[in-house]
DNA sequence: CTTGACGGCTAATTGCAATTAGCCTATAAT
DNA sequence: ATTATAGGCTAATTGCAATTAGCCGTCAAG
């Protein structure tokens, strides 16, 4: 990696744990190991810094959406597989998913730093919303309505049912970004939910 | 209210809005209208009034836990009246949890607060979770414990039950800390929420 | 009535953090 | 071979933000 990127990367890190203004452009260049004038051979001013980390972010997610999902990005195929899973093959692949969100050491960093940002500016707030909101119940409600429309699920509430998928997943996130020595309780707890969304949204139903 | 008070008060809402390291001691001090040495007359340091604002904070919900929960402080009393709602009330009432935490006006500031500055240290981060997860399913877990010892629920899992009923709307609440004029898309999301749980935990199953 | 503490002000002081200036070396292209 | 450029360094510079010093008026208690 060269210098320029390993300082984004640097930055990165640093920002996701202590936040933009409390990260000194000394702390970067100490991570790299250069000097603090010596950035400015690569980034105009700190904030550059900041800001090409969220354009970089913006190419990732742009380039390959499918980091968003992870199941796959052809929701026909993924509601297919969805449709035939046993119960225990579905806990683990939300266990995949969520283990990537949490253990993935660019998207967890991104995350934590937009996290810390968010109310800086409505174009951060805008991408928090997007990125964590928006963006997994679109695609797992696209997911969740081919399932719906194949299976006997209960074709109405897709987005209600949506929501309530995904949400505990979120805030069992969040609460493993801040106290990660929680981790294994939050996955014993996301197991629960995720048998007894099972059970409650079963294809014997509506 | 005294100076020493207004300066935490405006502190609060300055914190909420840009984060602690983002905030000047001089734009409190002129926000309460005196100059910034004066300050010091009521506060030893930047810091302390930071930590006044988290003692206070502390006071509060020691005082009155009902604040945490908003129904009533008897959860005996509460899962009585829970058990005799129509789902009309039930959405009001979970309208009014919403609103509350929404729009009143310290518990606001406070969370944005403490959501910027969750990362900064191991206690803000507990603090955190504490007051937004931990606090909020243990109240409503008893609660809906109490549903379902005297009701028809599913004894069995009510943690996980909380979790699906309390997720959805610590999400949309957070969506709407960072993106205000979603909040009556929201409450629709919310109000669809509160129908299908209504419906999937129904008396009539388990 | 006078005094001390409370709370405000102006004018430093201090310290740090971002950035700029200017120099040096290596290397890749002409 | 020469030279321009990329990228590193040290030594300023700049500016700002927190805090301290020290002064002053008010007002309640003795």
């Amino acid at each position: 990696m060269d210098t320029k990127h390993r300082i984004l990367d640097e930055a990165l890190t640093l920002f996701s744990e202590k936040g933009y203004a409390n990260v000194y452009v000394n702390d970067i260049a100490q991570k790299v190991g250069i000097k603090a004038p010596s950035l400015y051979k690569h980034y105009k001013s700190k904030k550059a810094i900041f800001d090409a980390i969220i354009d970089e972010m913006n190419d990732r997610f742009a380039k390959q959406a499918k980091d968003l999902h992870i199941v796959g990005n052809d929701p026909k195929a993924d509601a297919h597989i969805y449709e035939t899973l046993s119960e225990e093959e579905m806990i683990k692949l939300g266990f995949d998913l969520f283990s990537y969100y949490l253990h993935d050491d660019y998207v967890k960093r991104f995350r934590k730093m937009l996290t810390i940002e968010q109310f800086h500016n409505k174009e951060l707030a805008d991408t928090y919303t997007k990125l964590y909101v928006d963006d997994p119940l679109s695609y797992q409600g696209m997911l969740l309505g081919q399932v719906a429309a194949s299976g006997g699920l209960n074709t109405e509430s897709v987005d209600v049912m949506t929501l309530q998928f995904f949400a505990p997943i979120y805030m069992l996130l969040t609460m493993c970004d801040r106290t990660p020595e929680r981790e294994e309780e939050a996955l014993k707890i996301l197991e629960g939910h995720i048998r007894q969304f099972n059970r409650l949204y079963s294809r014997k139903r509506g």
